[in-house]
RNA sequence: GGUGCUAUCGUCUAGUGGCCUAGGACAACGGCCUCUCACGCCGUAAACCCCGGUUCGAGUCCGGGUAGCACUACCA
């Protein structure tokens, strides 16, 4: 039997979504995706307690921004979150109705019980007890449905008794989960717990008993989530097989963790403000203590090289192949070829990836992105720019390919909007000599013989596949530099501190047809002015 | 402590018994290009955790160590 695959995405709204969380989203939106199957999400919010307002929102809009598609279950279009599909609602909290029914037949069929031990008492059972566990060989000394009379334990829960609901784990067995990633994993029920399936407190089911029964009432192919769970898988069959669901039980996945770039563990949400780069895709306001985590987005990274990053972290496909389309993953991606072991997040290939795919991106494009970056520089609070965009567009041409960042082009391109009021000393050092003065104000007069036509003029060489673009500046300048000797680099370094204030940028000439002739020279007055 | 998972250059990884004197990418370093800084191109350095076993042959299979990580909640 071929079953459809559909696979889920099912985060709790705690906080800003982890990269690492991205990723699993991500693979688990390739392979449905890959087998024509359906990607639901679903949100996990059964614990009330940890809720954090705006997160729900916050992990819709970042899969949106990233182009992770959801076919089912929750979404944002346009800044609105809709609900897709039959199987709904996809929020656990607004399924309280549907779980107490399996809480009852769990609880009908023996394979759950009733218990009163109060979260103090199992406190001060732990510290009595050294690794002390709620399970077979502990239960019949606990005050639940199991050492107590029927009676006293519906005296108890209409006297409104806080209980919860655990599940019978039976001993001395060997569970098997087959992981599609790790083969064959077995684990001895006897170091399983009883686990807590529901709490009466806020009438809520755990993680647990919710994700089987929604897993199941979803129609749940493949389980992809990360290796945290592992442990829990073969509490997770045996559960199915409670139900008696064990037939349709979805294959697990279970995804390496992503680690810690320096020392050890795994990433954490703090590790990004402590190293100095994002792990949230999206800046996120935490309004409930108050922090501001910074994002990919924020930072200038385009989401296609989110992507390709993620996609690389923990999976590799056939061939040497790095640059990926959402496309091509989905063609390439399976399961088999995912590693085993957890990746220590490298974020210097991240930058990597951007710069890539930033250079696959038009002028207009990056001038548009841009356009904030410049306002603020420029200290431009309305919308009249001084430079027209396709001005900003031909600066950005000139320079995008030494960037990795759209916000990283101020400092490559701030000469061509604000004149240098100072002079790079490094720079002077190395290239302003006693003769400078005198060279530039030479080629001031050489210069001020070029028509406002002939500034800009240039045509294409196309030579052994190289494209060379001569200038009629060049044209004008070389001559008058070789007849008196004077030096290429000496004369053209020293113009460029002028224009620039420093010695770096773009093409000499490609600077002053930006410029234009008046601001050359004047560039060069103010400098000479100045340096003397 | 217990249980499980994992183990190739600094990092991400290729490798599924002979194609491995271990390949690619990022980062590092050097060179070329060049008016500068970059980009780009070319090159250098850099790894099979340890010990046994199986085999004609092991990075690849098996066992044992070691190490790292995860889990061990009325969190997910």
């Amino acid at each position: 039997m071929e079953r459809r695959v559909r696979v889920r995405f099912a985060p709790s709204p705690t906080g800003a979504l982890h990269i690492g969380g991205v990723r699993t989203a991500l693979y688990n939106y390739l392979f449905a995706r890959q087998h024509g199957g359906d990607m639901l999400l679903r949100i996990e919010d059964t614990d009330s307690t940890r809720f954090v307002p705006g997160a729900e929102e916050y992990i819709l809009e970042a899969l949106e921004w990233l182009g992770i598609g959801i076919d089912e279950g929750l979404r944002m279009r346009n800044g609105q979150i809709e609900s897709v599909g039959s199987h709904g609602p996809y929020r656990q909290s607004e399924r309280r109705e549907i779980y107490h029914q399996y809480v009852k037949q769990l609880l009908d069929s023996g394979h759950a019980y009733i218990a009163f031990d109060t979260p103090e008492e199992l406190e001060a059972k732990r510290a009595e007890i050294p690794n002390f566990q709620y399970d077979a060989r502990t239960r019949m000394q606990m005050r639940n449905s199991l050492t107590m009379a029927a009676e006293d334990v519906k005296a108890l829960m209409d006297k409104g008794e806080k209980y919860v609901v655990r599940f019978k784990v039976e001993p001395d067995e060997d569970v098997h989960v087959h992981d599609l990633i790790r083969g064959e994993v077995v684990i001895n029920s006897n170091i399983l717990d009883d686990k807590v399936l529901y709490k009466s407190a806020d009438d809520l089911p755990t993680y647990h008993l919710a994700n089987i029964v929604d897993d199941h009432l979803m129609e749940i192919s493949h389980v992809i989530r990360g290796e945290e769970w592992l442990p829990s898988a073969p509490l997770h069959v045996l559960l199915y097989r409670a139900f008696g669901w064990s037939d349709t039980m979805p294959q697990f996945a279970h995804l390496p963790l992503l680690l810690k770039p320096d020392g050890n563990g795994k990433l954490s949400k703090r590790d990004g403000d402590r190293l100095g780069f994002p792990v949230f895709p999206l800046e996120f306001h935490n309004q409930k203590d108050g922090t501001v985590s910074s994002g990919y987005r924020e930072s200038g990274y385009l989401p296609e090289a989110v992507i390709n990053f993620l996609a690389l972290l923990g999976w590799h496909g056939t061939g040497d192949q790095e640059l990926y389309t959402m496309d091509e993953l989905i063609k390439e991606f399976s399961l088999d070829r995912v590693s085993k072991s957890g990746a220590k997040f490298d974020f210097e290939k991240g930058k990597w990836f951007n710069h890539q795919y930033l250079q696959l991106r038009s002028n207009e494009e990056l001038a548009e992105m841009f356009l904030p970056t410049l306002k603020e520089k420029l200290q431009i609070t309305n919308d009249q720019l001084p430079i027209d965009k396709a001005m900003i567009a031909k600066v950005i041409g000139l320079t995008k390919d030494r960037v990795n960042f759209v916000p990283e082009l101020w400092e490559q391109t701030n000469f061509f909007f604000v004149a240098p009021t100072e002079y790079d000393e490094k720079s002077l050092k190395k290239r302003w000599k006693e003769d400078s003065p005198k060279h530039m104000n030479e080629l001031l007069e050489v210069l001020e013989t070029v028509s406002e036509e002939d500034w800009h003029k240039n045509e294409q060489m196309v030579n052994d596949q190289m494209v060379n673009t001569l200038w009629h500046l060049d044209k004008v300048v070389m001559p008058w530099i070789e007849a008196h000797e004077y030096g290429v680099g000496i004369v053209m370094n020293a113009f460029r501190i002028c224009l620039v204030g420093a010695a770096r940028g773009p093409h000499i000439w490609a600077i002053t047809d930006v410029l234009g002739k008046e601001e050359t020279l004047a560039r060069v007055r103010t400098a000479l002015k100045i340096l003397g």
